[in-house]
DNA sequence: CGTTTGACTGGCC
DNA sequence: TGGCCAGCCAAAC
């Protein structure tokens, strides 16, 4: 069967390993589309889809939420039980937590 | 159909 | 170092 844009995009997304990360332009690159078409998928994802969706941040090695916002609090908590660290300016290592 | 809208990026100032 | 800008393109309107 014909795997459609979004279904590659939630493939890439689902080989990232507990403890690592991968940003937006990675994922789009190994997929061949836009990296806004990609954070256009990650809105789409639902609970029952089962995606490690928290692993995926920004090409500055941060979180693509507003500070103090629900979202950011809750995937950054998650990052961190998973072992990823954030430095004081909220960013994380690229150097050390990138997957790809 | 034409327009607007982003969980983005790289580059410039 | 940090913020702004134009380009990007699939989806939603």
């Amino acid at each position: 069967m014909t795997l459609n844009l979004y279904q590659r995009i939630y493939e890439v997304v689902a080989q990232i390993p507990k403890g690592k990360v991968a940003t937006y332009g990675q994922i789009s690159k190994i997929v061949e589309c836009n990296p806004r078409v990609v954070g256009y998928a990650m809105r789409n994802i639902t609970e029952k889809m089962n995606l490690p969706w928290y692993r995926v941040i920004n090409s500055r090695g941060k979180i693509s939420f507003p500070l103090d916002s629900d979202a950011y609090f809750e995937q950054r908590s998650l990052l961190e039980t998973e072992g990823v660290t954030f430095s004081e300016k909220n960013v994380i290592s690229l150097d050390k937590f990138s997957f790809f």
